[in-house]
DNA sequence: TGAACACGTTTTGTATGCAATATGTATTTT
DNA sequence: AAAATACATATTGCATACAAAACGTGTTCA
């Protein structure tokens, strides 16, 4: 029988993950070796080599001599994400469209119920969590080994970005995550459709409406500018 | 003043790398952490920190309690590879085109003489590493953080792929390595010029390229089959 | 007053020893 | 003789101890 009890190891390196996923541990924070190794009750030698690994994934970045940190998400990133985003995911939809099995439908049906009742009763971070786990089984249904590092790449700051307005109390965002939980249902049928070509497109709408939505959230209505800052054309 | 003297760390690092890459270390093979420690110098707590590294980058896989083993090259990711490559590379170069630096542009230029010399005079591992590095540095101009780790990911494969036509006694080969060194002219002519719509075609051109090669290699105009094996069709 | 320096503290990096898991071989059992 | 099992061996995983590097603080010197 498989082993029910996860090590500490495992536990650590989930925790941190979505620790880091949902910004309760902040991009540029310091992570002490000793003091998270106590936390998790593993020494130094496993913990090390757990932030090695969250490094490998973009979680952390590791400085020689001078310890980990969660990793940035600076402006000019936040550009970067939306030029490879669309791509990327277009890619892996069009993938698992084409290569989903059953039992993976399913499961992303399931995940997809779980998001809807979320976004209802549940926290920005649960609705951030869920949404991850969506994306990250469309990523498994793909199942290429050149896309995937990129697009769970991808999904960290997604995930993070996401936590800013996950937290709706305003009626515009607010619908608007209601929108993407229809896309999610689009995207589903698409997929067991096999229609590879509109789950690609699926997925160019659903960046594009997350950009919306970072757009409603970046520019709220107009932020006092610093002295000497000259305004900037929103579109492009 | 820099340290001149590379860690033992670091010299283990990028020489499992450059083994991994030359094929001198075969896909599968097992790496003990003993004899390595030993082989490097130093002990198997930081070799096992850059194993866990070479993992993240993908060039091994970890299996818990089993040791490391360089990463396999199936079949399945031979067709993954090549949905994959045309468009990561194609989105790279076309970044490249817009955002190189000078100064890039001139490593760029001085890895492709390099490439030039060693297609004339170097070995097969000579030509995978310096092609190899040429592409690693229109990733380094791209500078998309997300794009970078499925392009990397795909540059060790393609340099794995590479090492099996890089010695070309063979008249067709050898004008075909000749023709992809005149792509590189070309795509450097791109990058200078700006030209990112240039720039994403030569990356299609030269994927193209790989392709036809590959084929000219795994089907070189007929081996004898082992009994009862039907032929199969080439192309789809 | 300000900058440089020296020293003590803190934190990261490495080595070694031990525990746990997997592997290979010989023996036993049917 | 084949399969299963028990045991010895080898290899990986983890904890601790030590070395080295970075950081903060207080002092000295211009």
């Amino acid at each position: 029988m498989p082993d029910s009890t996860p090590s500490p190891k495992d536990t650590c390196y989930q925790a941190l993950k979505t620790a880091i996923l949902t910004l309760e541990l902040q991009p540029g924070a310091d992570l002490d070796e000793a003091s998270l190794s106590a936390e998790f009750g593993l020494s130094r030698t496993p913990l090390r080599e757990v932030l090695r690994r969250l490094a490998g994934e973009g979680y952390v970045d590791l400085r020689l001599n001078r310890g980990a940190r969660v990793s940035e998400m600076s402006h000019t990133t936040l550009r970067d994400f939306f030029l490879a985003a669309p791509m990327i995911y277009g890619a892996i939809l069009r993938l698992a469209a084409e290569s989903a099995t059953p039992a993976q439908i399913e499961k992303l049906k399931t995940t997809q119920a779980r998001f809807r009742k979320v976004l209802q009763q549940g926290s920005a971070r649960d609705r951030a969590l869920v949404n991850n786990r969506f994306h990250e089984i469309t990523g498994e249904m793909a199942g290429n080994v050149y896309l995937l590092p990129s697009f769970q790449r991808l999904l960290i700051d997604h995930a993070r970005i996401s936590m800013t307005f996950y937290r709706p109390r305003d009626e515009a965002m607010a619908r608007n995550v209601g929108e993407a939980a229809d896309q999610h249902d689009q995207i589903i049928a698409a997929i067991e459709a096999s229609d590879a070509d509109k789950a690609a497109a699926l997925a160019i709408d659903h960046w594009n409406l997350s950009r919306h939505r970072i757009e409603l959230f970046v520019m709220p209505g107009g932020l006092d500018l610093p002295l000497g800052a000259p305004p900037r054309a929103v579109t492009a």
